[in-house]
RNA sequence: GCGGAUGUGGCGGAAUGGUAGACGCUACAGACUUAAAAUCUGUUGUCCGUAAGGGCGUGCGGGUUCGAGUCCCGCCAUCCGCACCA
């Protein structure tokens, strides 16, 4: 054999790098008359370094929209940057240097990375939510949101940290502490701006039945968060006097088991009682402990106060109800007030148990109907009503509804739809983000900003060495005139939620004109989004807010467009193993050693302990730059190991095993291709699989199904590694490297410029996919199955499409069946053409 | 607490209700080499058996079916999200 050269991805990679800049080959043409491909990513945080994660999902889009190309498409595969957000606070902090020039650095280092792994990105549409070229615009579309009454004030909990004297991100609050001070957080109420998000909550979750190129589990969960529910709004009144507490409930049926109500510690009647007794006002502090967090509030033990006042069930004046404050009961959910039925809700019943209260059976349990329930368990499975006068018997449905039809009509109540979807709160304390256009004045009120003196740019003087919000206490920024009235008056300090800037990208990157957020002719050219891929932890909130953005500018006018991604697809995480020493501190995979089954620590021969496979984070040091392997492998071999194996939407296990595999492989392609010789002679069979794995990987690839696209090329590289030469040899080599191409795409196009001189040249990233011969995908022959009462005892080769009773007399004749069947009668053969025979005995 | 998922050899995984383990990795054996690397060939679920062959096998327990990794019911374990991390 002659030895060939090995490829080289230290030359190669940045050769081909170069060349595709300079000829614009991705530059996507907002004119083209081909049909469209928008194929996006999630586009990253710039938080200094890529992540071994970013290299997964951008090569799984990379792959596709360089499939789409070969196809015969116009893709849109653009890159930005998710640029504002805590980490560059954070930073300026610890190392004393401005977000501004800490997030430019980390962008062009990051940059550098991408480029290095040979994406197929238009870089001309290059953009950073931190630059006002990009947040001038949201400021824009803001206000177009504020000006049709979608955009409102209201108080609104947040994590106070009353040490620093400041509030705190969820993500900030550990174990109930704020992560600096070490203090016990609180939750204070803030005037804060929100956006009508529940006003779409019904359309957004109809919305979803469109979306069938979605996974089903992202819907559902959606689905969920919305939360839509129909029930019952009641009021239990208070004896004798005025009024009453408002409940809403989802399970009118079992207000015969209605042992108390409960209202939230910001309930205004809670208020009002706390205000002239001391106990309840402890009580009501006391509820004020602790995170925001849906999981703090509900895993916090449930605690009540009685307060002492007593209200009438509905469906009895003569019954009194005690009312108690609660903590698990949610001022943002329903009326802020519940009726508790202890029998039939877990909460309830904890409560119930704990404060001594009545437990009654409204709903059977099978041959149980005891008014007295028993036990710590809930009963919430379907059932019929008992205990309930004239409800005894019906079903919990037909219960529901008579008693929604019975409050309707004497006037006490009605049926509602409730969501559990909240309006979506944007703002946020702090410096780096999207300032919110607006400016306070005495006596207009909320102003917004003036169209022409937008963008409102963040100030550069700014000084983090003390916690809180420089914008605060900047010493001119937020002193401005009223552009109304012309008198003093405050610019809002609060900035924007940073999904407010992932909500519209994909939009500003189908069309960035300067002047305005983006041209509505070219956006809606370019949109829906065809192939949007990100991490599954954006399932809900990313995904929710951006599709409501997307309507919300669609309700006003601005864009035909409902719903912006028309095809999800959410990948796994990429793992690995992780290490510790005997303390239990984590080591770096490169400080440690295998010998054998046991772990050792290289530097001090000391044993290590192989610990668990887990997300790559940096405290447990179980990362893997990419640059690193980039430098080791070529771009390549690590694109290659991202498609491999795995399939796509699970986890990912890193492992030098593996990556050493993929580069391999990458050598491999590369030998095989200087064996094309223009040998004579044609090879069916081998023509038969390599139209079969064109089918299979261009129908796997659609799929996103990039791991078993991956093993059909291995497949097809082991069939022409075993075929003699010939002219079918020659073409399935050609065609293996357009396959493979999207994934390997330096030594591609290496490669095809060593075929070219025969072919005529050109970029392989511009070739076209090789097309599939029909009559070459069929087999003649087939391998059946022959069971005996279910178990395989024999296989036969049989001409495709025999007919049934000739399979069952082959199976019947062959020995091993004969020997199987022990001389058994035979009740029935069951037999599948082209597959296989089944005789029962 | 609520919501969502996952579970198949030594490992990653494949398998329209129809031959479980494709493909890759690892390991082992052999070829080539002065040697190593690279490359090539073969073996690699498990148990019994010299072999032919057979038993058992898709987290656990039931069920439906001629036939279940796949469908249904009930468990167990692990992971992810929960509205101010992005």
């Amino acid at each position: 054999m002659s030895s060939v050269e090995r490829f080289n991805p230290h030359v190669a990679d940045a050769r081909w790098q170069n060349i595709w800049e300079e000829r614009n080959s991705f530059v996507a043409d907002d004119n083209s008359s081909k049909p469209r491909a928008y194929v996006l990513e999630m586009f990253p945080y710039p938080s200094g370094r890529i992540h071994i994660g970013h290299v997964r999902n951008y090569t799984m889009g990379d792959v596709l929209a360089r499939y789409k190309r070969m196809t015969g498409y116009e893709v849109l595969h653009p890159m930005g940057w998710d640029a504002f957000g805590m980490p560059a606070e954070n930073a300026a902090m610890e190392k004393n240097v401005h977000p501004r020039g800490w997030t430019r650095d980390n962008i062009a280092n990051m940059k550098a990375q991408l480029k290095r792994l040979g994406f197929a990105i238009d870089w001309k549409r290059e953009l950073a939510t931190c630059e006002p070229e990009y947040y001038g615009h949201e400021q824009a579309l803001f206000l177009k949101l504020y000006a049709a009454g979608l955009v409102y004030r209201k108080e609104s909990a947040v994590n106070w940290d009353p040490v620093d004297m400041t509030v705190l991100a969820n993500e900030q609050v550990i174990d109930g502490k704020g992560w600096r001070s070490g203090a016990p957080v609180e939750r204070r109420k803030l005037s804060q701006w929100f956006l009508k998000i529940t006003d779409f909550a019904d359309e957004l979750l109809t919305g979803l039945g469109s979306l069938d190129q979605w996974p089903d589990k992202v819907r559902l969960m959606q689905e969920n968060w919305i939360g839509k529910s129909q029930g019952l709004k009641c009021t239990f009144r208070f004896p004798g006097g005025d009024g009453g507490i408002d409940v809403y409930t989802t399970r009118p049926d079992t207000m015969f088991g209605a042992s108390f109500v409960a209202i939230a510690a910001d309930h205004p009647i809670a208020q009002k009682l706390a205000a002239n007794a001391p106990d309840l006002q402890a009580f009501v502090e006391e509820c004020r402990k602790g995170g925001t967090t849906a999981a703090d509030i509900e895993t916090a033990e449930k605690l009540g106060f009685n307060t002492g006042l007593t209200v009438e069930h509905p469906l009895d004046a003569s019954w009194h109800l005690p009312v108690y404050v609660a903590n698990f009961v949610l001022m943002d959910y329903g009326t802020g007030a519940v009726f508790g039925c202890p029998a039939h809700d877990q909460r309830d019943l904890d409560f119930a148990r704990k404060y001594d209260l009545p437990v009654t059976r409204v709903v059977a349990d099978g041959d149980v109907t005891d008014s007295v329930f028993a036990g710590n368990i809930a009963f919430t499975a379907p059932g019929n009503i008992v205990n309930s006068h004239w409800m005894n018997g019906m079903t919990i449905d037909q219960a529901k509804a008579d008693v929604i039809a019975r409050a309707q009509a004497e006037g006490w109540g009605k049926g509602q739809t409730q969501y559990r979807l909240r309006d979506w709160g944007v703002s946020r304390q702090r410096y780096w983000g999207t300032p919110i256009p607006i400016i306070h004045c005495q006596t207009c009120g909320a102003v917004p900003v003036p169209d022409d003196q937008l963008p409102v740019t963040l100030p550069e003087d700014v000084s983090f060495d003390i916690p809180g919000n420089p914008l605060d206490r900047h010493p001119s920024w937020s002193k401005v005139d009223c552009p109304s009235c012309g008198n003093a008056a405050r610019r809002e300090t609060d900035t924007l939620d940073t999904f407010v800037d992932s909500s519209w990208y994909f939009i500003r990157f189908a069309s960035q004109p300067k002047d305005k957020p983006f041209d509505r002719a070219v956006a809606e050219k370019w949109l829906p989004v065809d192939q949007y891929i990100g991490g599954v932890e954006h399932a809900i909130l990313h995904l929710l807010y951006a599709r409501f953005w997307t309507r919300a500018l669609s309700h006003i006018g601005l864009i035909d467009v409902k719903e912006p991604f028309a095809s999800l697809f959410t990948q796994g995480m990429v793992t690995h193993q992780t290490y510790q020493d005997a303390k239990g501190s984590w080591l770096s995979p490169d400080q440690v050693r295998r010998e054998g089954d046991v772990w050792t620590i290289i530097d001090s021969g000391a044993p290590a302990v192989a610990g668990r496979i887990e997300k790559m984070s940096k405290s447990k040091k179980n990362v893997v730059d990419p640059d690193d392997i980039v430098d080791q492998y070529g771009a390549d071999a690590v694109r290659w190991f991202m498609l491999s194996d795995s399939p796509p939407e699970r986890d990912l296990e890193w492992s030098e095993a593996g990556i050493e595999g993929c580069w391999r492989f990458v050598q491999r392609l590369w030998r095989l291709t200087s064996q094309v010789r223009g040998a004579d002679g044609a090879d069916k069979a081998l023509d038969r699989k390599t139209h079969q794995v064109i089918a299979g990987v261009g129908a796997d690839i659609e799929a996103l199904a990039f791991n078993k696209a991956v093993a059909k090329i291995y497949d097809l590289a082991n069939a022409i590694e075993k075929a003699a030469p010939s002219a079918s040899r020659d073409a399935a080599i050609r065609t293996i490297l357009l396959l493979s191409s999207p994934m390997v795409p330096h030594l591609a196009e290496e490669a095809w410029t060593q075929l070219g001189a025969e072919m005529g040249g050109g970029l392989i990233a511009n070739a076209a996919w090789p097309a599939v011969d029909p009559t070459l995908l069929e087999e003649d022959e087939v391998t059946i199955a022959i069971q005996v009462r279910g178990k395989l005892r024999d296989t036969l080769t049989v001409a495709k499409g025999l007919p049934p009773a000739e399979m069952e007399a082959l199976a019947l004749a062959s020995e091993k069946v004969q020997h199987a069947m022990d001389g058994g009668d035979i009740k029935k053969i069951v037999v599948v053409p082209d597959r296989l025979v089944n005789i029962v005995i």
